[in-house]
DNA sequence: AAAAGTTCCAACCGCCATCTC
DNA sequence: GGAGATGGCGGTTGGAACTTT
């Protein structure tokens, strides 16, 4: 049943591999690059498949390998990003530089796994799901930042396309939190998806939403993340292409603890993982658990004033009629699907967006 | 000192998505 | 469009290293 092994198992070395191997590894890919991995031992006069051959580059001999102990920050930071993506640790690796898949899952498995497990049991028997600045007994360091990340990429120019800003601020206090629908979601939470997609860079365009025509310059479907990179200056009236990845949305959300969310810093080609809401759905990123991601700090003020605020940050977005009027455009149409809002000059945040109504998010 | 138990992690395995023909 | 090839992923395993008894 299934497929076939990758390689005929007879003859080939298994089990640990020996320095003369990885030497011989080594200068063949120095000399022919990556890839090709079922060719390679046979080219490289190796007795091993071609999958263990990956593996070994990949975990163990490619030179920008990280050794050493996982540092608190990459603790802490393994920790949100599994919160928000589950066991996809490829993802999650690609988050922390130097650091492989393997190794991240081996880490988890053996430590943060159970120190997570022990701090959701003490969380579920006594404690109030206030999650910031709490401490537990396992030493486990709890997810606190000093800083709230934002990404301020903002609207330079109408003519050069620029992405709308979503502002995740870290660590949630939920305690805070009115008994409103963005709470629910987030006390409410679950891991987006146990299994990795994949996501190739296409170019998406949806029909023309009706109402947001005056705002919408572009129809590209996702959060509107785009790459900063200051050499390509869409025209306004050019279909863009989603090129925002996968990285730069998690960096929004995991960047205050390496300064990788410095949104300036584009990071796109490292990961290599364009997404688009095809496959990687906003919803499921709103049902992660941005609880423990997220720092939303809500004002009591429910009056126009549904921003996050923060005491050292000012507020992330001004809500005017113009916002109301735009958010009730977003409801009607298919907003949903098409988020570059281009709105010169003003940030908004994620969390206003999702206080603007879960409804979106339905079909 | 040695046996037993535990931890850790490199490597293996099967599955799946994408690519290529 | 279909089938096989390929690359990549996450789950699991096996054994070395370490700790405890």
């Amino acid at each position: 049943m299934g497929r076939s092994p990758c390689c005929a198992k007879e003859g080939l070395n298994k089990g640990a591999w020996t320095s003369q191997e990885d030497d011989i590894l080594i200068e063949y890919i120095r000399i022919h690059g990556e890839g090709k991995w079922r060719n390679l031992p046979k080219n490289a006069g190796l007795k091993r498949c071609g999958k263990s051959c990956r593996l070994r580059w990949l975990n163990y001999l490619r030179p920008d390998i990280k050794r050493g102990n996982i540092s608190p920050d990459e603790e802490e930071l393994i920790v949100r990003l599994h919160k928000l993506l589950g066991n996809r640790w490829s993802l999650i690796a690609g988050r922390l530089p130097g650091r492989t898949d393997n190794e991240i899952k081996n880490y988890w498995n053996t430590n943060l796994g159970k120190k997570v497990q022990n701090q959701q049991i003490s969380t579920t028997v006594s404690i109030p799901p206030k999650l910031s600045g709490h401490s537990d007994e396992n030493n486990f360091p709890p997810p606190t930042v000093s800083t709230p990340p934002m990404l301020s990429a903002g609207y330079t120019d109408e003519n050069n396309f620029n992405p709308p800003t979503i502002n995740l601020m870290s660590s949630i206090d939920t305690s805070t939190l009115p008994s409103s629908p963005i709470s629910k979601t987030c006390t409410n939470s679950h891991v987006i998806r146990t299994k990795a997609f994949r996501c190739s860079s296409k170019l998406i365009q949806t029909p023309q939403p009706n109402k947001c025509k005056e705002n919408l310059e572009t129809n590209v479907i996702g959060v509107g993340l785009v790459p900063m990179d200051g050499h390509e200056h869409h025209s306004i009236n050019k279909p863009k292409e989603l090129s925002g990845t996968f990285d730069e949305l998690l960096s929004l959300v995991t960047s205050t603890t390496t300064g990788s969310g410095d949104h300036n810093n584009n990071q796109s080609s490292d990961l290599g993982m364009n997404f688009n809401v095809g496959d990687i759905c906003l919803s499921d990123l709103l049902n992660s658990d941005f609880s423990n991601v997220c720092d939303f700090n809500y004002s009591d003020d429910n009056s126009n004033d549904l921003s996050p605020v923060s005491a050292d940050q000012p507020p992330l977005m001004q809500y005017s009629d113009d916002h109301r009027d735009m958010l009730q455009d977003w409801k009607t149409s298919n907003c949903v699907q098409t988020m570059n809002y281009v709105a010169p000059n003003r940030q908004y945040s994620f969390s206003s967006l999702l206080n603007s109504g879960g409804e979106w998010f339905e079909e």
